[in-house]
DNA sequence: GACTGGCACTCTGTCCGCGGGAGTGCCAGA
DNA sequence: TCTGGCACTCCCGCGGACAGAGTGCCAGTC
């Protein structure tokens, strides 16, 4: 056999009481917050399967229960009602978003935002580079032998780089090179131009075929391979809500991964369109987040992903609440981007 | 009187061991690791004086002594010895630093080597905009009615900023903007700017004065005006090193604080050339972070100051060690910068 | 067969009292 | 002016006692 729906009653009722009091939680205050229709001592039977399923189980002896990991995991797939965002909350989108200047300015407001509406560590990727198309590659000489390649990208990112050219490089030459190079790469996908990049090179007359091999190399190097990622980061003063009884007692192996762009990314840059994935854990990878859960989706203007966007925060979390507005702020974020 | 030279080296005693152990330091101990030339029975009246005069105080009667902030203020401003690097933090420095690929590189860099030198909170202000020179100006299409401005420094920054024009503007009159502006304002310091703005708007023939003022006025209000500062902060996971101790018990107003680039700005935008200030718990004016120290500088190129960067931590820190440290890194930021 | 009330049991958190230890302040003497 | 000695104060850690919360189990009921 397997849990029947008063179990799973029991299970949800317990995840929610936890959550809101953060303490283990026993028969008797169970029967009485919520309307179960049966005795303290049924519960008790009841617990006891759960605990033996793995879904709950007891700090100590003679304590209440706590949901595991794997009770986390039941809720959020089979028990979540979903819930509504408030008026309220749609008020502060709005309010927050709008009068938005830039990329820039959208990312940071984006983060503070939901770090602010979930009260937990929010992180916002930018539209990545590899997801995005080129708009226009500026060439901007900058002393005779350097120039500035800036990039400006459909989604709004401008990324720029110095390139040490091997000799001193006329205007008319540069001219020449960013007509070239535009001709070609304007409004293509970033992953796309490898090769285009590549015929560019191949394609130049042997004039000017240094300056552009030097300039091809840059290119392909930082902005393709490397494939820059940058995120924001916002609310880690959230982590000490509710004493540091979450995190087992240190905050040290969270901030510690907080700060690695890399584990972040991780973390967000899942792929999967339209979804919105929750990490609960011991199912992050991650060590130093074992005692943490991520919510996180994509975003993007219409249904093109890309970027993500999350928020972390302890595994007794508000699940529903978290996941209704870390979808409700990607689906904005995309809105502004398609306004674009 | 006042304080004679032992009491001093007494003082120097108590912060020294203090700051090494965390515990409240006893007349018993500070005779064993120092050589004071006296019995613990002096010591014990001099600590007396010590504590009347508010360099140090007693947790609890029949405690050991803890400098107070102001006896941290005493021992920084007369009783430090100036700590030479080691060559391994030298060496630290140069391999953090190589292959630094540009501004935003340096920065990071730069950040995450004072955070991990000195083991605390560090933070690095980008170069200031108002203090930098307009090296270049770029205005590029990205559709008929919208440009994208880009303003390239002397210090490396790259600004960009999206320009709604009041009706569409011909490509020919794309470049005749980019030259007049450009003419104007390359090589000007940003400070000095608004004048030259204005008077672009006037000697404008009428045809073309309306898009004119309308990139005036943008480049005057969010470049010049809001004067953009950007920083970076690494190693918020160095305030959980010495249990809770430190900052009295939460890191929560300290995390807060941090989370403000307001309050950042104010901590090490500080613009004295060639000094490194320090600010020690009550004298910051910020609430949140009265229990804690900050150590800043600023750094530029050569002799002029162009942002600053600095550390946090606990009151109780290794100031010789960290002012030592902050000040090496900012030295060797600004001959980066001056390389350029 | 499922549910319930009752009861004994277990474990925690807390309060209390009690030394041991560290450190001080003071005083008399060198 | 410094020092050794001494009484005093206060923290800290330990163990025991106790109340409270919660459980597991069992016998009884519908």
């Amino acid at each position: 056999m397997s849990l029947d729906d008063r179990k799973l009653e029991v299970l949800r009722a317990i995840v929610e009481d936890y959550v809101e009091t953060q303490e283990p939680v026993g028969s008797k205050a169970l029967v009485d917050r919520h309307k179960l229709g049966v005795s303290p001592a049924t519960v008790r039977n009841d617990m006891a399967v759960l605990e033996e399923e793995g879904y709950i189980r007891q700090p100590h002896t003679s304590a209440g229960r706590v949901p595991t990991d794997a009770g986390y995991r039941l809720f959020v797939d089979r028990l979540t009602r979903i819930k509504p965002l408030s008026p309220a909350e749609r008020r502060a989108i709005e309010r927050f978003m709008i009068g938005a200047v830039d990329l820039d300015d959208v990312v940071h407001r984006t983060v503070r935002l939901l770090a602010q509406l979930t009260r937990q560590v929010a992180v916002v990727q930018y539209p990545s580079l590899s997801r995005s198309a080129v708009r226009h590659l500026e060439l901007v000489p900058i002393s005779t032998t350097r120039l500035m390649l800036v990039m400006i990208t459909d989604t709004g990112r401008v990324e720029q780089r110095l390139v040490e050219m091997p000799g001193p490089v006329p205007d008319r030459d540069v001219w020449d090179l960013r007509r070239r190079v535009n001709e070609k790469l304007a409004g293509q996908r970033l992953a796309d131009t490898p090769p285009l990049v590549a015929a560019l090179v191949d394609e130049c007359e042997p004039a000017s075929r240094a300056a552009m091999a030097c300039l091809a190399s840059l290119l392909l190097e930082t902005l393709v391979e490397r494939s820059e990622e940058r995120l924001a980061l916002a609310g880690t003063a959230n982590l000490t809500r509710g004493g540091v009884l979450d995190f087992q007692g240190t905050l040290r192996p969270v901030l510690e991964a907080l700060e690695e762009e890399v584990i972040l990314l991780k973390l967000i840059g899942d792929l999967e369109p339209r979804t919105t994935r929750v990490r609960i854990g011991d199912e992050n990878e991650i060590d130093n987040l074992r005692s943490a859960s991520v919510v996180s989706t994509g975003y993007g203007p219409g249904a093109t992903i890309v970027g993500g966007l999350g928020v972390l925060g302890p595994t007794r979390m508000d699940y529903p609440g978290t996941i209704a507005t870390v979808r409700a702020v990607a689906r904005y974020v995309g809105d502004l981007l398609a306004q674009n």
